[in-house]
DNA sequence: TTGAAAGCGCTAACAC
DNA sequence: GTGTTAGCGCTTTCAA
């Protein structure tokens, strides 16, 4: 059995009282009982129960934190900048991860709730109005993160996606794309709020252009580089004039110029390949992907401070902020350079060259 | 204030053991008084307090995981099979990253260990004995994960080193290298009991066959792309007749790649490069990286299972295992096959085009 | 400066 | 089937 407090202060010969107090700073207890208390207490390898003091307290000091996939980069790094952030604040963080499973986020928010979390750092999976619905009702403190569900009234902070949707378009445009499309999340994703802005946005500054776009240059590609590399080979079948492709993120840009590359597509002269999400990898000279950056560690320190703050302060949350995504262009989409000029421009490598980058990838 | 099983008693009209009993499955509770709780729990919008229930119970049935690194894709993706694992024996995960850092490492643990965690899973980073020092001193069953540090006496579950660093310097001696060198972490980790071995195994091997390789071949160059990308540029400056390279990880390779391209090294036919860790995007043409694949997910399938295991038979831990880790050749080593026949070798993809696979990188 | 008593929300043992 | 009682380990009054 785990030492408590009353092995201590039987040791001791004091009250269990003086014993907890003796593990506070500048509380009332003489010098020498402290010292005391204290040899004991490491004598007997006594470590707080955590669970009683949560419960006595009536409070955890706990943020839970759900991501769709843990797997990815993009969810390890916030969970990352969460994990700090919230640290920094003297919090913990509990981690869950839906898996882009609806029922799962449901199942996984409940055991948050259950476990008494104090706020809730929560990436909808979007694919139903449960998630939120339920937070809300339980009357837990939260916010979205990283996107935010359609019609959403709750507080976010999120990245800027009509943003994302116009730097593509405007980018492809200037590459002289004349047959571009987007390539999407796979359809049971497709219909997320959030790739539905992007492309809705993608689309009209196209069109605004005289560049033809509707929905069936809407593929649903799917977010993998498997199913990148697969959507390409069939799209290319059927149809060859296609000489843009935005993908929804990186992982399907690569897919997208594998399949070019076993195709004999020149991807960066007759077609322009671009990506959301710029990943470590895409700086390499052989990728050279362009892609548009999202900012996802400042995104989520941000959210975290700003539910502390609130929960410290014992104000409703009510921020509603979105985060301006960055172009990076490379080799991957310079169309029109190449066409015009026919010269090739050195990648930008600043960031893979400085060791202190915060980057996805990471160590080891 | 939250809903207590109190507050449903008093509105039904029942003890508070009737509604505790009624939230179990066959307990002796009559259908209607069930009923009855549960509408009304419902209604009062009740969630069971686990923080009480484990406090009450004397076990929290949650399993902590310490890695080093979760924005690293091989410990989220350990990290996402230990949670799935762990759920399918109904316990909970509490998942923590010491950032490499031992002081981290320690606090956190002592964290998971107040928080009652019953077993621990525990990559160390292996800076120090305190870490596992402390998890015996407070009785905690945990297993060391993915490696363990020297001379460690207690159960783990980990990759076969040895068989990295000879499979490494088997492939590279038939490459036919005769100038091979061993690019570890950096400095501080060099050290590490993990690259030690590997790199004791390759020097031996690589003796064995007649071929150089001593201290000096060992170069202290890092795990990310930006590292592996100077290291190399640092290395061709003082010394171009290395033939090969043997990175401790395939960020590291990646960078190395780079640096050749940059340098003009016809990488795969005048400088092998290989790896070790497996990545998607190694698959890809335009990088073809021979990599060493170590089995991850269920690496830390294992450890959870015979962690849970001996939990619940309440046996000691003994389990010490090593997994056989896997060669895969690619473009980026074919020295031998490219002097003699000049001839290419399609890339192996298909695990790439198997959308089932479990990915590192994962989706979106 | 210290101690006694109460109680956080729940469940287990036992009585009815 | 249901209720009573006690107690998990801790902190927080309040009294001494």
């Amino acid at each position: 059995m785990k030492t408590t407090i009353k092995d201590i202060a039987r040791q001791v010969g004091v009250s269990q009282t003086t014993v907890s107090l003796a593990f506070r700073e500048n509380s009332r207890i003489s010098a020498a009982t402290r010292q005391q208390v204290l040899e004991v207490a490491n004598r007997l390898n006594y470590t707080p129960n955590l669970t009683a003091r949560h419960l006595r307290c009536g409070k955890t000091r706990s943020i839970g934190m759900l991501v769709n996939d843990i797997t990815n980069p993009f969810y390890a790094l916030m969970v990352r900048a969460a994990a700090k952030t919230v640290a920094r604040h003297g919090y913990e963080l509990l981690i869950t991860d839906s898996q882009w499973n609806p029922d799962k986020e449901i199942r996984e928010l409940k055991k948050l709730i259950e476990s008494r979390v104090e706020g809730i750092l929560a990436c909808f999976c979007e694919k139903t109005d449960e998630g939120f619905t339920l937070l809300e009702r339980y009357n837990v403190p939260f916010l979205a993160l990283d996107t935010y569900p359609k019609g959403f009234k709750g507080p976010f902070v999120a990245n800027d996606l009509i943003d994302t949707g116009r730097l593509a378009a405007e980018h492809l445009a200037e590459a002289g794309c004349r047959h571009p499309v987007f390539f999407t999340a796979e359809q049971e994703m497709a219909h997320f709020s959030s790739f539905l802005i992007i492309e809705r946005e993608f689309g009209r500054i196209l069109n605004e252009r005289g560049i033809e776009f509707d929905a069936g240059h809407v593929i649903s590609a799917g977010l993998t580089i498997a199913s990148g590399l697969e959507a390409l080979m069939k799209l290319w079948k059927k149809d060859r004039t296609v000489d843009g492709i935005f993908c929804a993120n990186s992982l399907c840009a690569l897919g997208v110029i594998e399949a070019g590359d076993r195709l004999g597509i020149k991807v960066g002269r007759d077609l322009a390949v671009m990506g959301i999400d710029d990943l470590d990898i895409c700086e390499l000279s052989r990728i050279s992907l362009t892609a548009i950056r999202q900012l996802y560690g400042q995104l989520t320190e941000m959210a975290a401070t700003s539910l502390i703050d609130c929960l410290r302060e014992k104000r409703p949350l009510t921020v509603r902020l979105s985060l301006k995504p960055e172009l990076i262009v490379r080799e991957s989409s310079r169309l029109k350079i190449n066409h015009a000029k026919s010269r090739l421009v050195a990648p930008n490598i600043s960031s893979i060259l400085d060791p202190e980058r915060v980057t996805a990838s990471g160590k080891v």
